[in-house]
DNA sequence: CCTGATCTTTGCCCAAAAACAAGAAATATG
DNA sequence: CATATTTCTTGTTTTTGGGCAAAGATCAGG
């Protein structure tokens, strides 16, 4: 892991990949931004916190759980150059039924609502960068809906795999499990090419 | 149906629900909308077009669908005050995988994405108008993956009624089924109270 | 490098829902 | 108002994947 870190560079990366940003902008994002050094299974956010925060991954992975009837389910995976918060609590100011955990020593860039909002009315890019954000994200949701919808474990593992190809080696199968909505001993069994075809 | 549509009182409905419009992004607002009236089953986008316009719904009901191994399988459901588009098409450019398809006889508003282009380059309000919307369908997308992931068809069922009470008053079970992920067959048992509890 | 904790595999049985197949009810159309 | 068409229900069989239990593998920490 990186000793230090160019929040600068970091912010021209997030101002190419998603919309160019002003340099006015970027500056003031730049002051905005705070970094954040996590270990392995460190919890960023606990169920109930009202979770006003949004991380940015500069390195690692981490991954937005909620638990139901006791069940640990893992609902959003989000790795390098991406961001993941609490986004029931983030944008409808609820206690979040989310916690967020990190699954890879790592670094991550943190940015309040209250940030957020003040760029957002001052930069019409900013507003512009959070509406890209939201859409992309809108579809890769939209993506796994239509695989969870109508195919079976084996075709939504394949699915997975296609769009995070090396999630296998850096995510314990059972958050991989309840992400695909399958059983942990559904996804060994597909995994394991002697079942299935 | 109403014959005449007031198209700045339905923008101002708009500005009022979603995010405040200065006046002069809601006067550009109305003469980039086209008004268009529809019966039902009429088509407004097919499979493999390239869908660049975004419908806002004044009175009637859509549904966006795709098939399956020939399959139809709803995906959305759009009803008064709500926005329907072809998403993938819309923000990627590619070609629709979706149909979109009237289910009620109604009014439509129409906007390319030509226009929301020009419209957010030249009003800050109107990218956050965009924001808005694309948040609110995320978080509803977000709802659904939740009961589509571990919930009984039971369960799906309710939930369906909880956010939408009159829509099997309005939509045929068949696509009520096919959005829940599970089968026709299936949907009118769980409704039997006759089976179940 | 040993050991306890965590993660994964495997086997067996069972429940939920899908597939298939009629048939009934509701709705549209001439 | 009669008939065609679409939509919905019901019965039966089959499949998929879940629940539980136990054993095996892997990993982190002392």
């Amino acid at each position: 892991m990186e000793t230090d870190v160019d929040i600068s560079k970091v912010v021209e990366t997030i101002s190419a990949s998603y919309t160019p940003l002003t340099d006015a902008c970027q500056g003031d994002l730049v002051r905005a931004l705070k970094i954040l050094r996590f270990d392995r299974s460190a919890t960023l956010v606990k169920e109930g916190q009202y979770a006003d925060k949004t991380y940015f991954i500069v390195e690692g992975c981490a991954r937005a759980y909620y638990l139901k009837d006791g069940k640990d389910i893992t609902d959003w995976f989000a790795f390098e150059g991406e961001f993941i918060s609490s986004i029931n609590s983030f944008f409808l100011d609820v206690p979040s039924p989310h916690f967020i955990e990190i699954l890879e020593r790592g670094i991550l860039l943190e940015l309040s609502r209250d940030k957020i909002t003040i760029l957002s009315d001052k930069y019409h890019d900013f507003e512009r960068l959070v509406k890209t954000v939201v859409t992309k994200t809108l579809l890769q949701l939209q993506q796994r809906v239509v695989s969870i919808q109508f195919e079976t474990a084996q075709q939504k593992y394949e699915n997975l795999l296609g769009v995070q190809p090396g999630i296998t080696q850096r995510v314990p199968l059972t958050h991989i499990a309840s992400f695909l909505g399958i059983t942990l001993e559904t996804l060994s069994r597909i995994r394991n090419p002697k079942n299935g075809i």
